[in-house]
DNA sequence: TGACACTGACTAACGGCATTAGTTATAGTG
DNA sequence: CACTATAACTAATGCCGTTAGTCAGTGTCA
């Protein structure tokens, strides 16, 4: 039967992130990946250990386009305008990409997974960065960013779980919510 | 063999409960929620619809808690304090209930389980009333409320799955962050 | 060029889980 | 006391992940 299919660890992986955005993170079985491959499930042991380790995969690859993303956004003129364009990327990725967003929760521990944890550390990092570059006192830079970081994930994670009622206007509210998280968070503790 | 127990609908979901805030949602598998009764998988088919059935008991049991929970926290004096209770009394039900909050997600939606729907909407609309009673104008109630709920199960969601890096002074970030948006929920618009 | 090891596919088999269909004994009701 | 509904059961199916063992094509090196 058919040998060597000339198969990579990234083709695996885009095929896997294409079924998670698409049906859900559940949904990107190594069955059902191998069935997209044109293989049998076994053979994916060759490219990644297990369902545990394409998950990991996913959740590699999905922090380093975050990480990109993010990244991007940090070329504005104000700290409030870096802050509210870093929320929206963020925003934006996580709906574009629902599969690989969920991929990314939940974190490795500190010293479990060195290369992940770092993969996922790097757009905190560069909040910290700003926020600090913005003249907030180091102390309070983790409060502030976990309260960040608190408003805009919830806020994602209730919208993709249809956790609020009203369907309109949701893209006002969360502009809303950033925009009274950052006036707060930037006057507040300067 | 065995034959009446003499099991209950709260007699399975206890058992659901209990396993899934001990090893996780995912833990509480038909199998396991059986084993534990001392019965086999099929029978539960006769106190509930599969594991989806299951599933939605868990979240209507979390949803009624909550309702209670909340409901005690709305007996404060100023509007801020009982924001503020309301917030940590939904963090500490999540805290000492991961299996259960883990089930409060994903809400049905409107037309689809109105007895869910319902129980799941009644801490909200507390929440609502208690803002409109502090006088903050109706139509801002939605984004407001939205805010508010971002942020405290954006930050349970996280500091559940190990999103945070550091593991002290958990409490303080989250005092912090409640008291930032209330404050600017119940100063920006009232 | 030809032997040879490596790689990456395969088949076979197992165990966990949810689910459905069909069976049977118990408990409550007339 | 018979009858019916209930709530347990066994048996069987299918999906999924995982492991072990097999085998053919690919590239390398003497």
């Amino acid at each position: 039967m058919g040998k060597k299919v000339g198969l990579t660890l990234d083709n695996v992986i885009d095929v896997a992130a294409t079924i998670a955005d698409r049906d859900g993170l559940e949904a990107a079985s190594l069955r059902a990946v191998a069935d997209e491959l044109g293989i049998k499930t076994p053979s994916l042991y060759n490219h990644v250990a297990g369902l545990a380790g394409l998950r990991r995969e996913l959740a590699l690859h999905a922090a380093r386009q975050m990480s990109e993303v993010v990244a991007e956004a940090a070329g504005s003129d104000t700290p409030e305008e870096i802050l509210r364009r870093t929320a929206r990327s963020y925003r934006r990725f996580a709906l574009d990409h629902p599969g690989l967003y969920s991929a990314l929760l939940p974190a490795p521990k500190p010293g479990e997974d060195d290369d992940l944890y770092a993969a996922m550390a790097a757009p905190v990092t560069t909040l910290a960065d700003t926020l600090v570059a913005a003249g907030v006192d180091e102390q309070q830079t983790t409060h502030l960013i976990r309260t960040l970081r608190a408003v805009v994930h919830g806020f994602i994670d209730l919208e993709m779980k249809d956790g609020f009622g009203m369907p309109e206007e949701v893209d006002v509210s969360f502009e809303r919510s950033v925009d009274l998280v950052i006036e707060g968070v930037l006057s507040g503790a300067k």
